[in-house]
DNA sequence: AAAAAAGTTATCGATTCGTTCTCATTTGTA
DNA sequence: TACAAATGAGAACGAATCGATAACTTTTTT
Protein backbone atom coordinates (compact mmCIF):
# COMPACT_ATOMS: atom_id res chain seq x y z
CA UNK A 1 0.00 0.00 0.00
CA UNK A 2 3.23 2.39 0.98
CA UNK A 3 6.10 3.01 -0.58
CA UNK A 4 9.49 3.20 1.52
CA UNK A 5 9.51 6.82 1.38
CA UNK A 6 5.61 7.65 2.28
CA UNK A 7 6.13 5.26 5.37
CA UNK A 8 9.33 6.58 6.46
CA UNK A 9 7.51 10.18 6.17
CA UNK A 10 4.21 8.05 8.36
CA UNK A 11 6.22 6.84 10.85
CA UNK A 12 7.88 10.61 11.39
CA UNK A 13 4.83 12.52 11.49
CA UNK A 14 3.25 10.05 14.03
CA UNK A 15 6.73 9.85 16.08
CA UNK A 16 6.24 13.85 16.24
CA UNK A 17 2.87 13.79 16.59
CA UNK A 18 3.41 11.66 19.59
CA UNK A 19 5.80 13.33 21.18
CA UNK A 20 5.13 16.85 20.85
CA UNK A 21 1.86 17.33 20.00
CA UNK A 22 2.54 19.42 17.42
CA UNK A 23 2.63 18.58 13.42
CA UNK A 24 5.66 18.78 11.81
CA UNK A 25 5.88 21.58 9.21
CA UNK A 26 7.27 20.76 5.22
CA UNK A 27 10.13 22.03 6.20
CA UNK A 28 10.59 20.09 9.25
CA UNK A 29 9.92 16.55 7.15
CA UNK A 30 12.31 17.60 4.40
CA UNK A 31 15.17 17.76 6.97
CA UNK A 32 13.90 14.77 8.80
CA UNK A 33 14.00 12.78 4.88
CA UNK A 34 17.42 14.76 4.54
CA UNK A 35 15.82 16.02 1.55
CA UNK A 36 16.91 19.52 0.04
CA UNK A 37 12.82 20.40 -1.28
CA UNK A 38 10.03 20.36 0.31
CA UNK A 39 8.00 19.14 -3.15
CA UNK A 40 8.97 15.97 -2.84
CA UNK A 41 6.90 16.67 0.70
CA UNK A 42 4.14 17.68 -0.69
CA UNK A 43 3.79 15.08 -3.02
CA UNK A 44 4.30 12.55 -0.13
CA UNK A 45 1.56 13.71 1.83
CA UNK A 46 -0.93 13.71 -0.97
CA UNK A 47 -0.36 10.23 -1.48
CA UNK A 48 -0.14 9.73 1.95
CA UNK A 49 -4.09 11.54 2.13
CA UNK A 50 -4.97 9.83 -1.42
CA UNK A 51 -4.52 6.16 0.50
CA UNK A 52 -6.63 7.41 3.61
CA UNK A 53 -3.64 7.41 6.20
CA UNK A 54 -3.53 10.88 6.78
CA UNK A 55 -5.79 14.17 7.30
CA UNK A 56 -4.87 17.82 6.50
CA UNK A 57 -6.61 21.00 6.18
CA UNK A 58 -5.35 22.67 2.96
CA UNK A 59 -3.24 25.89 3.39
CA UNK A 60 -3.60 25.41 7.12
CA UNK A 61 0.39 25.57 9.21
CA UNK A 62 0.90 22.46 10.81
CA UNK A 63 -2.50 20.87 10.08
CA UNK A 64 -1.55 17.40 10.20
CA UNK A 65 -3.17 14.44 11.32
CA UNK A 66 -2.88 10.82 10.99
CA UNK A 67 -5.81 8.71 10.13
CA UNK A 68 -4.51 4.90 10.38
CA UNK A 69 -0.98 3.25 10.35
CA UNK A 70 -0.48 0.13 7.99
CA UNK A 71 -1.01 -2.75 9.01
CA UNK A 72 2.42 -4.78 8.53
CA UNK A 73 3.85 -2.36 11.46
CA UNK A 74 5.79 -3.91 14.27
CA UNK A 75 3.48 -4.09 17.26
CA UNK A 76 6.06 -2.36 19.30
CA UNK A 77 5.27 0.49 16.96
CA UNK A 78 2.40 -0.06 17.27
CA UNK A 79 1.27 0.46 20.76
CA UNK A 80 1.52 4.14 20.86
CA UNK A 81 -0.82 4.39 18.14
CA UNK A 82 -3.80 2.74 19.22
CA UNK A 83 -4.02 0.20 16.64
CA UNK A 84 -6.67 -1.20 14.30
CA UNK A 85 -7.42 -4.46 13.03
CA UNK A 86 -9.50 -4.09 9.84
CA UNK A 87 -9.25 -1.34 6.90
CA UNK A 88 -11.64 0.86 9.28
CA UNK A 89 -10.26 4.12 9.81
CA UNK A 90 -8.32 4.50 13.00
CA UNK A 91 -11.19 6.24 15.64
CA UNK A 92 -8.66 9.81 16.03
CA UNK A 93 -9.89 11.52 19.41
CA UNK A 94 -11.01 13.69 16.82
CA UNK A 95 -14.21 12.92 17.75
CA UNK A 96 -17.18 15.35 17.51
CA UNK A 97 -19.80 12.94 19.09
CA UNK A 98 -21.25 12.33 22.17
CA UNK A 99 -22.67 9.35 23.74
CA UNK A 100 -26.45 9.27 24.48
CA UNK A 101 -28.52 6.09 26.12
CA UNK A 102 -30.87 4.41 24.16
CA UNK A 103 -34.08 4.23 26.62
CA UNK A 104 -35.30 0.85 24.67
CA UNK A 105 -37.89 1.18 21.59
CA UNK A 106 -41.40 2.93 20.78
CA UNK A 107 -44.29 2.59 18.89
CA UNK A 108 -48.04 3.36 18.99
CA UNK A 109 -48.64 1.16 22.20
CA UNK A 110 -45.60 0.91 23.92
CA UNK A 111 -46.09 1.15 27.47
CA UNK A 112 -43.96 3.41 29.92
CA UNK A 113 -41.55 1.24 31.40
CA UNK A 114 -39.81 0.36 28.09
CA UNK A 115 -39.09 3.86 28.25
CA UNK A 116 -37.10 3.38 31.46
CA UNK A 117 -34.30 1.40 30.91
CA UNK A 118 -31.19 2.03 28.66
CA UNK A 119 -30.29 -0.74 26.62
CA UNK A 120 -27.13 0.45 25.12
CA UNK A 121 -25.41 3.73 24.56
CA UNK A 122 -24.91 4.76 20.74
CA UNK A 123 -22.34 7.93 19.99
CA UNK A 124 -24.00 10.45 17.77
CA UNK A 125 -22.66 13.44 15.88
CA UNK A 126 -22.11 16.38 17.90
CA UNK A 127 -24.07 18.39 15.09
CA UNK A 128 -27.35 16.40 15.81
CA UNK A 129 -27.35 17.86 19.63
CA UNK A 130 -29.33 20.75 20.68
CA UNK A 131 -29.10 22.01 24.55
CA UNK A 132 -30.13 19.84 27.36
CA UNK A 133 -30.52 16.31 27.76
CA UNK A 134 -31.00 13.69 25.09
CA UNK A 135 -31.79 10.05 24.60
CA UNK A 136 -32.40 7.85 22.06
CA UNK A 137 -35.04 5.26 21.25
CA UNK A 138 -35.51 2.61 18.52
CA UNK A 139 -38.76 3.07 16.28
CA UNK A 140 -40.85 -0.26 15.70
CA UNK A 141 -43.40 0.34 13.18
CA UNK A 142 -43.96 2.26 10.09
CA UNK A 143 -46.80 4.64 11.28
CA UNK A 144 -44.20 7.63 10.40
CA UNK A 145 -43.01 6.00 7.28
CA UNK A 146 -44.19 9.03 5.26
CA UNK A 147 -42.02 11.61 7.53
CA UNK A 148 -39.03 9.05 6.35
CA UNK A 149 -38.77 7.37 9.84
CA UNK A 150 -38.19 3.53 9.11
CA UNK A 151 -38.97 0.51 11.25
CA UNK A 152 -35.87 0.16 12.85
CA UNK A 153 -34.61 3.79 12.97
CA UNK A 154 -32.71 5.43 15.83
CA UNK A 155 -34.51 8.56 16.64
CA UNK A 156 -32.44 11.25 18.50
CA UNK A 157 -34.88 12.51 21.31
CA UNK A 158 -34.21 16.30 22.96
CA UNK A 159 -35.99 15.90 26.16
CA UNK A 160 -38.67 18.20 27.66
CA UNK A 161 -42.05 18.79 27.93
CA UNK A 162 -43.07 21.95 25.40
CA UNK A 163 -42.81 21.40 21.35
CA UNK A 164 -44.00 23.53 18.75
CA UNK A 165 -46.52 22.74 16.78
CA UNK A 166 -45.91 20.37 13.71
CA UNK A 167 -43.02 18.78 15.45
CA UNK A 168 -42.87 14.89 16.06
CA UNK A 169 -42.67 14.24 19.57
CA UNK A 170 -42.85 11.47 22.34
CA UNK A 171 -46.08 11.66 24.06
CA UNK A 172 -47.28 9.72 26.71
CA UNK A 173 -50.62 8.83 26.49
CA UNK A 174 -52.97 8.57 29.90
CA UNK A 175 -49.54 7.92 31.40
CA UNK A 176 -48.74 4.54 30.20
CA UNK A 177 -48.47 4.77 26.57
CA UNK A 178 -45.54 6.38 24.71
CA UNK A 179 -45.42 7.02 21.20
CA UNK A 180 -43.78 8.87 18.24
CA UNK A 181 -46.03 11.18 16.83
CA UNK A 182 -46.46 14.54 15.22
CA UNK A 183 -47.70 16.87 17.41
CA UNK A 184 -50.98 19.62 16.69
CA UNK A 185 -52.82 21.78 18.79
CA UNK A 186 -56.35 22.94 18.26
CA UNK A 187 -57.09 25.17 21.26
CA UNK A 188 -57.60 23.17 24.17
CA UNK A 189 -57.02 19.59 22.11
CA UNK A 190 -53.88 17.92 21.18
CA UNK A 191 -54.06 15.33 17.90
CA UNK A 192 -51.57 13.25 17.45
CA UNK A 193 -50.64 11.98 13.58
CA UNK A 194 -49.14 9.36 12.87
CA UNK A 195 -47.41 9.71 9.00
CA UNK A 196 -48.89 6.92 7.69
CA UNK A 197 -52.76 6.61 5.87
CA UNK A 198 -53.38 3.27 7.62
CA UNK A 199 -53.26 5.14 11.19
CA UNK A 200 -55.75 7.51 11.69
CA UNK A 201 -55.17 10.63 14.30
CA UNK A 202 -56.29 10.26 17.78
CA UNK A 203 -57.04 13.32 19.61
CA UNK A 204 -56.76 14.13 23.22
CA UNK A 205 -57.79 16.82 26.24
CA UNK A 206 -54.05 18.37 27.04
CA UNK A 207 -54.37 16.70 30.27
CA UNK A 208 -53.98 13.64 28.73
CA UNK A 209 -50.87 14.27 27.25
CA UNK A 210 -47.41 14.94 28.56
CA UNK A 211 -44.42 15.07 26.44
CA UNK A 212 -41.42 13.71 26.56
CA UNK A 213 -39.45 15.63 23.94
CA UNK A 214 -38.69 16.37 20.53
CA UNK A 215 -37.76 14.32 17.79
CA UNK A 216 -34.04 16.53 16.49
CA UNK A 217 -32.25 13.74 14.77
CA UNK A 218 -32.74 10.41 13.18
CA UNK A 219 -30.08 7.54 12.49
CA UNK A 220 -30.81 5.01 10.15
CA UNK A 221 -28.24 1.68 9.73
CA UNK A 222 -28.59 -0.64 6.63
CA UNK B 1 -2.59 19.08 13.46
CA UNK B 2 -1.28 21.68 15.97
CA UNK B 3 1.17 24.58 15.71
CA UNK B 4 2.68 25.23 19.05
CA UNK B 5 1.22 28.20 19.79
CA UNK B 6 -1.96 26.48 19.24
CA UNK B 7 -0.68 23.46 21.62
CA UNK B 8 0.79 25.75 24.23
CA UNK B 9 -2.70 28.06 24.37
CA UNK B 10 -4.91 24.15 24.58
CA UNK B 11 -2.77 23.15 26.99
CA UNK B 12 -3.36 26.45 29.21
CA UNK B 13 -6.93 26.27 29.01
CA UNK B 14 -6.80 22.73 29.90
CA UNK B 15 -4.94 23.16 32.64
CA UNK B 16 -6.99 26.07 33.95
CA UNK B 17 -10.33 23.87 33.63
CA UNK B 18 -9.09 21.26 35.53
CA UNK B 19 -7.60 23.31 38.16
CA UNK B 20 -10.46 25.79 38.71
CA UNK B 21 -13.15 24.88 36.53
CA UNK B 22 -13.67 28.17 34.81
CA UNK B 23 -11.89 29.04 31.59
CA UNK B 24 -9.53 32.19 31.11
CA UNK B 25 -10.13 35.08 30.22
CA UNK B 26 -8.82 36.56 26.80
CA UNK B 27 -6.69 38.60 29.02
CA UNK B 28 -5.61 36.01 31.52
CA UNK B 29 -4.59 33.97 28.02
CA UNK B 30 -3.01 37.08 26.85
CA UNK B 31 -0.74 36.76 30.33
CA UNK B 32 0.06 33.55 30.49
CA UNK B 33 1.36 33.42 26.52
CA UNK B 34 3.30 36.32 27.47
CA UNK B 35 1.73 38.41 24.86
CA UNK B 36 0.71 42.15 24.68
CA UNK B 37 -2.25 41.93 22.40
CA UNK B 38 -5.71 39.86 22.74
CA UNK B 39 -6.16 39.91 19.31
CA UNK B 40 -3.35 37.02 18.80
CA UNK B 41 -5.50 34.84 21.05
CA UNK B 42 -9.15 34.80 19.65
CA UNK B 43 -7.20 34.53 16.51
CA UNK B 44 -5.55 31.15 18.13
CA UNK B 45 -8.82 30.09 19.84
CA UNK B 46 -10.40 29.98 16.30
CA UNK B 47 -8.20 28.55 14.64
CA UNK B 48 -8.12 25.61 17.62
CA UNK B 49 -11.90 25.77 17.38
CA UNK B 50 -11.30 25.43 13.14
CA UNK B 51 -9.43 21.99 14.13
CA UNK B 52 -11.92 20.59 16.73
CA UNK B 53 -10.58 21.08 20.18
CA UNK B 54 -11.81 23.82 21.53
CA UNK B 55 -15.59 24.70 21.36
CA UNK B 56 -16.98 27.81 22.55
CA UNK B 57 -20.09 30.62 22.92
CA UNK B 58 -19.87 33.97 20.74
CA UNK B 59 -19.52 36.91 22.87
CA UNK B 60 -19.97 34.89 26.08
CA UNK B 61 -17.69 35.56 28.66
CA UNK B 62 -15.08 32.55 29.40
CA UNK B 63 -17.57 29.95 28.16
CA UNK B 64 -14.83 28.10 26.18
CA UNK B 65 -14.55 24.00 26.71
CA UNK B 66 -12.45 21.70 25.78
CA UNK B 67 -13.90 19.10 22.98
CA UNK B 68 -10.72 16.94 22.57
CA UNK B 69 -6.84 16.61 23.18
CA UNK B 70 -3.86 16.08 21.11
CA UNK B 71 -2.97 12.29 21.54
CA UNK B 72 0.69 13.22 23.22
CA UNK B 73 -1.42 14.07 26.63
CA UNK B 74 -0.62 11.71 29.33
CA UNK B 75 -3.79 10.18 30.21
CA UNK B 76 -3.06 11.32 33.99
CA UNK B 77 -3.50 14.84 32.50
CA UNK B 78 -6.43 14.36 30.43
CA UNK B 79 -8.95 12.67 32.85
CA UNK B 80 -9.79 15.84 35.06
CA UNK B 81 -10.87 18.03 32.80
CA UNK B 82 -14.42 18.90 33.53
CA UNK B 83 -15.32 22.22 32.00
CA UNK B 84 -19.18 22.94 32.98
CA UNK B 85 -19.54 26.00 30.73
CA UNK B 86 -22.32 24.26 28.70
CA UNK B 87 -25.22 22.24 29.59
CA UNK B 88 -24.30 19.23 26.82
CA UNK B 89 -22.78 16.32 27.78
CA UNK B 90 -19.22 16.22 27.25
CA UNK B 91 -17.44 14.57 24.49
CA UNK B 92 -15.68 11.57 25.81
CA UNK B 93 -12.48 10.11 23.80
CA UNK B 94 -14.79 6.85 24.19
CA UNK B 95 -13.46 6.16 20.45
CA UNK B 96 -16.99 5.61 19.47
CA UNK B 97 -17.22 7.49 16.50
CA UNK B 98 -15.54 8.08 13.18
CA UNK B 99 -15.04 11.37 11.33
CA UNK B 100 -15.64 10.98 7.20
CA UNK B 101 -15.62 13.39 4.99
CA UNK B 102 -18.56 15.19 3.82
CA UNK B 103 -18.21 15.16 -0.18
CA UNK B 104 -20.77 17.64 -1.35
CA UNK B 105 -24.24 17.13 -2.18
CA UNK B 106 -25.89 13.93 -4.42
CA UNK B 107 -29.00 14.35 -6.14
CA UNK B 108 -29.95 12.50 -9.77
CA UNK B 109 -27.87 14.99 -11.95
CA UNK B 110 -25.03 16.11 -9.82
CA UNK B 111 -21.74 16.33 -11.87
CA UNK B 112 -18.99 14.37 -10.79
CA UNK B 113 -17.21 17.06 -9.65
CA UNK B 114 -19.13 17.69 -7.09
CA UNK B 115 -18.22 14.25 -5.15
CA UNK B 116 -14.56 15.84 -5.15
CA UNK B 117 -14.04 18.88 -2.68
CA UNK B 118 -14.72 17.40 0.86
CA UNK B 119 -17.19 20.16 1.94
CA UNK B 120 -16.44 19.63 5.93
CA UNK B 121 -16.38 16.65 8.09
CA UNK B 122 -18.82 14.61 10.03
CA UNK B 123 -18.27 12.08 13.12
CA UNK B 124 -20.47 9.15 12.56
CA UNK B 125 -21.66 6.56 15.02
CA UNK B 126 -19.18 3.55 15.05
CA UNK B 127 -22.37 1.47 14.62
CA UNK B 128 -22.79 2.38 11.20
CA UNK B 129 -19.56 1.81 10.02
CA UNK B 130 -18.60 -1.06 7.76
CA UNK B 131 -14.94 -1.77 6.58
CA UNK B 132 -12.87 0.08 4.21
CA UNK B 133 -13.11 3.99 3.43
CA UNK B 134 -16.20 5.76 3.91
CA UNK B 135 -17.45 9.26 2.89
CA UNK B 136 -20.45 11.00 2.99
CA UNK B 137 -23.24 12.87 1.03
CA UNK B 138 -25.90 15.41 1.43
CA UNK B 139 -28.65 14.02 -0.08
CA UNK B 140 -30.42 16.62 -2.21
CA UNK B 141 -34.25 16.82 -4.05
CA UNK B 142 -36.99 14.24 -3.28
CA UNK B 143 -35.91 11.28 -5.43
CA UNK B 144 -35.50 8.90 -2.81
CA UNK B 145 -38.54 10.08 -0.55
CA UNK B 146 -40.41 6.26 -0.47
CA UNK B 147 -36.87 4.55 1.02
CA UNK B 148 -37.19 6.85 4.11
CA UNK B 149 -34.63 9.75 2.40
CA UNK B 150 -35.43 13.04 2.45
CA UNK B 151 -33.96 16.07 1.29
CA UNK B 152 -31.17 17.27 3.21
CA UNK B 153 -30.49 14.03 4.59
CA UNK B 154 -26.89 12.91 5.25
CA UNK B 155 -25.68 9.49 3.53
CA UNK B 156 -22.84 7.42 4.63
CA UNK B 157 -21.47 5.48 1.97
CA UNK B 158 -19.07 2.92 1.81
CA UNK B 159 -16.53 3.87 -1.10
CA UNK B 160 -16.57 0.50 -3.40
CA UNK B 161 -17.84 -0.60 -6.90
CA UNK B 162 -19.74 -3.28 -6.13
CA UNK B 163 -22.75 -3.36 -4.61
CA UNK B 164 -25.87 -6.50 -4.02
CA UNK B 165 -29.05 -6.67 -6.22
CA UNK B 166 -31.29 -3.85 -4.57
CA UNK B 167 -29.28 -2.23 -2.54
CA UNK B 168 -28.90 1.76 -2.86
CA UNK B 169 -25.95 2.95 -4.08
CA UNK B 170 -23.85 6.33 -5.52
CA UNK B 171 -23.50 5.53 -9.23
CA UNK B 172 -21.69 7.65 -11.53
CA UNK B 173 -23.49 7.26 -15.01
CA UNK B 174 -21.37 7.87 -18.18
CA UNK B 175 -18.65 9.25 -16.10
CA UNK B 176 -20.17 12.21 -15.38
CA UNK B 177 -23.70 12.05 -13.66
CA UNK B 178 -23.77 11.15 -10.02
CA UNK B 179 -27.03 10.23 -8.64
CA UNK B 180 -28.04 8.06 -5.48
CA UNK B 181 -30.69 5.05 -6.35
CA UNK B 182 -31.14 1.53 -5.84
CA UNK B 183 -29.66 -0.99 -8.62
CA UNK B 184 -30.71 -3.64 -10.03
CA UNK B 185 -29.28 -6.14 -12.37
CA UNK B 186 -31.01 -7.96 -15.40
CA UNK B 187 -28.85 -9.68 -17.31
CA UNK B 188 -26.60 -7.52 -19.08
CA UNK B 189 -28.28 -4.59 -18.01
CA UNK B 190 -28.48 -2.83 -14.75
CA UNK B 191 -31.54 -0.80 -13.76
CA UNK B 192 -31.35 2.45 -11.38
CA UNK B 193 -34.82 2.99 -9.77
CA UNK B 194 -35.36 6.10 -7.56
CA UNK B 195 -38.01 5.59 -5.17
CA UNK B 196 -40.60 8.09 -5.66
CA UNK B 197 -43.03 7.46 -8.29
CA UNK B 198 -42.48 10.74 -10.24
CA UNK B 199 -39.27 9.65 -11.20
CA UNK B 200 -38.81 6.70 -13.70
CA UNK B 201 -36.46 4.03 -13.47
CA UNK B 202 -33.32 4.38 -15.96
CA UNK B 203 -31.87 1.30 -17.47
CA UNK B 204 -28.50 0.73 -18.46
CA UNK B 205 -25.56 -1.13 -19.68
CA UNK B 206 -23.25 -2.22 -17.41
CA UNK B 207 -20.37 -0.66 -18.81
CA UNK B 208 -22.34 2.76 -18.64
CA UNK B 209 -22.44 2.26 -15.00
CA UNK B 210 -19.34 2.59 -12.31
CA UNK B 211 -20.68 1.98 -9.00
CA UNK B 212 -18.81 4.37 -6.39
CA UNK B 213 -20.60 3.20 -3.33
CA UNK B 214 -23.07 1.67 -1.09
CA UNK B 215 -25.39 3.10 0.76
CA UNK B 216 -24.76 2.00 4.57
CA UNK B 217 -26.29 4.87 6.94
CA UNK B 218 -28.25 7.38 7.29
CA UNK B 219 -28.34 10.94 9.34
CA UNK B 220 -31.17 13.50 9.75
CA UNK B 221 -31.16 16.82 12.08
CA UNK B 222 -34.48 18.38 12.93
C1' DA C 1 -27.57 53.66 34.06
C1' DA C 2 -22.81 53.79 34.19
C1' DA C 3 -18.53 51.41 34.61
C1' DA C 4 -15.80 47.55 34.04
C1' DA C 5 -14.71 43.39 31.92
C1' DA C 6 -14.68 40.49 28.16
C1' DG C 7 -14.90 39.24 23.39
C1' DT C 8 -14.55 40.76 18.35
C1' DT C 9 -12.60 42.97 14.33
C1' DA C 10 -9.34 45.55 11.46
C1' DT C 11 -4.77 46.61 10.03
C1' DC C 12 0.49 46.46 9.51
C1' DG C 13 4.68 44.02 8.83
C1' DA C 14 7.88 40.18 9.52
C1' DT C 15 8.03 35.41 9.06
C1' DT C 16 6.79 30.99 8.31
C1' DC C 17 4.46 27.79 5.64
C1' DG C 18 2.04 25.26 1.90
C1' DT C 19 1.37 24.92 -3.02
C1' DT C 20 2.64 24.58 -7.77
C1' DC C 21 5.66 24.01 -11.72
C1' DT C 22 9.47 22.43 -14.31
C1' DC C 23 13.18 19.44 -15.15
C1' DA C 24 16.33 15.72 -14.04
C1' DT C 25 17.04 11.21 -11.96
C1' DT C 26 16.05 6.84 -10.01
C1' DT C 27 13.32 2.75 -9.38
C1' DG C 28 10.17 -0.80 -10.47
C1' DT C 29 8.24 -3.60 -13.73
C1' DA C 30 6.04 -5.28 -18.18
C1' DT D 1 14.97 -2.59 -23.04
C1' DA D 2 11.30 0.50 -22.58
C1' DC D 3 7.80 2.65 -20.12
C1' DA D 4 5.57 4.33 -16.12
C1' DA D 5 5.78 5.67 -11.52
C1' DA D 6 8.23 7.53 -7.83
C1' DT D 7 11.58 10.66 -6.35
C1' DG D 8 14.82 14.79 -5.94
C1' DA D 9 15.87 19.64 -6.63
C1' DG D 10 14.94 24.45 -7.17
C1' DA D 11 12.42 28.41 -7.37
C1' DA D 12 8.59 31.38 -7.31
C1' DC D 13 4.17 32.57 -5.38
C1' DG D 14 0.59 33.29 -2.36
C1' DA D 15 -1.59 32.15 1.89
C1' DA D 16 -1.42 31.57 6.79
C1' DT D 17 0.73 32.67 11.26
C1' DC D 18 1.99 35.77 14.70
C1' DG D 19 2.93 39.93 17.51
C1' DA D 20 1.33 44.37 18.24
C1' DT D 21 -2.14 48.54 18.41
C1' DA D 22 -6.30 50.23 18.52
C1' DA D 23 -11.06 50.80 18.08
C1' DC D 24 -14.97 48.73 18.48
C1' DT D 25 -19.53 45.71 20.58
C1' DT D 26 -21.54 42.91 23.81
C1' DT D 27 -21.83 41.08 28.56
C1' DT D 28 -21.45 41.42 33.24
C1' DT D 29 -20.95 43.94 37.41
C1' DT D 30 -21.45 47.83 40.29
Amino acid sequence: MLTKKQYELLMFINERLKETGVSPSFDEMKEALNLKSKSGIHRLITALEERGFVKRMAHRARALDIVKLPETMAPSLKKTARPMTSRVPRPSNDDRSVPIAVMGRIAAGTPIEALQDETHHISIPIELMRSGEHFALEVHGDSMIDAGILDGDTAIIQRGDTADNGEIVVALVEGHEATLKRLRRKGEMIALEAANPAYETRIFRSEQIRVQGRLVGLIRKY
